[in-house]
DNA sequence: CTTCTTTTGTGAAAAATGGTACAAAGTCTG
DNA sequence: CAGACTTTGTACCATTTTTCACAAAAGAAG
């Protein structure tokens, strides 16, 4: 019962699994080995396994994982059954493309306030979400209890906006912004950063043997 | 002279260093010590000498580095000093964001072609670039030395434009499909799944103590 | 030019992560 | 229902990555 320790790395290959174990229970397969899970992912089958077992016994020797019942339990995992509020600071080009993404409600996030500073955008509202002056953001995300703030700011004011929103009570930050933010510990940030996936490429092309 | 074996998550870090350096320089800051750098950039001065030093000795004792200089170093290491040719797959929602995407030019990523199999849009350009049939993908990444190919269509279609963009001799692939590519091991595949960053961020939030 | 301080660069230790191998448990077949 | 086969779960081992600790190098100050 010695709860271990879970890698970090571990939870994305959850969601992995999750998307692959709803296609396959979509398409009436009722069990799969870890072998066959891993293949379809790119991975080895005692990852699968090792993996799933930080969280119980799902599967059963000599036939394999219920798709349905793994299913359900990844679900449970990884908080599909509960739904978070989310408001998004900054509608530039990225930001309005956000509001739009239908991403946020499929996985039980209500996107429910923008934020910008330009008076032009206030008040008004955009693929459904209302735009607010961020000096009013404090207020706001206590009254609307959001808990992820998306920062999708330029780099030299991303800072500035995530100690705002961690004052204001938010758990975690997906930042978009070029930039390192400086967050308390228990503030989750998730940096999805274009520009630095697109200089890690140019390193791998640069050193192909 | 050992050549040591590289970290691949010290790639990301020198991303993130060059960055922070390139600030520190258009600040007229001469030299920055790895302790001060690493605070900036929410690292250990360990972690910054040893990312460095996999790559030379670019430090002064007793003083640290002079941003001018370790900035063309990392400019150097991470090919910032060459060009390389890109093509978009799939001029969807997120296809024609990313054919307006600023990025990759100040990136030095040319790009070059965006393919789809609409037939409304073949044939018409977008944000400056044109679009042409799926169909003659391998001729056109062949004749314009396309390097780097963008894969932003449904994930069910995901596997199959991978497949025919490895065949047409393309190097690394930025894939934004929720999908698992399947690929020769000399071709490097980069994930942006936000997707999976939003499940990711919801299990935080589940497992918060 | 000697001593004190700062800071680098790197072996060696520690921690984290992933893989091997196999017992145990279950399925399948005749 | 016995024996062959499949597949899980995990103890143990290997590898990778990070941190520790310190000698050596350089600067600063008197």
């Amino acid at each position: 019962m010695g709860q271990k320790k879970i890698p970090e790395s571990t939870i994305p290959r959850l969601v992995v699994y999750l998307r692959e174990i709803t296609a396959l229970a979509n398409m009436n397969i009722r069990t799969i080995s870890s072998a066959e899970l891993g293949e379809r992912v790119n991975l080895s089958d005692v990852q699968v396994r090792k993996d799933l077992g930080y969280f119980g016994q799902f599967g059963v020797s000599g036939s394999g994982y219920d798709t349905t019942e793994l299913k359900a339990a990844l679900e449970k995992i990884l908080g599909k059954n509960k739904t978070w509020n989310v408001a998004v600071v900054g509608v530039g080009h990225l930001g309005s493309a956000l509001l739009a993404y239908p991403g946020f409600k499929k996985h039980g996030l209500n996107l429910l306030i923008a934020f910008d500073s330009d008076t032009k955008k206030i008040g008004k509202s955009m693929s459904g979400v209302a735009i607010q002056s961020t000096d009013e953001m404090p207020k706001a995300i206590k009254d609307k209890k959001i808990s992820i703030g998306v920062v999708a700011v330029p780099a030299e004011r991303a800072q500035e906006v995530a100690d705002k929103l961690v004052s204001a009570g938010i758990k975690c930050i997906l930042n978009f912004a070029p930039a390192s933010l400086n967050v308390p510990e228990d503030i989750k940030v998730k940096d999805v950063d274009l520009s630095r996936e697109l200089e890690t490429l140019s390193y791998f092309l640069v050193n192909k043997k």
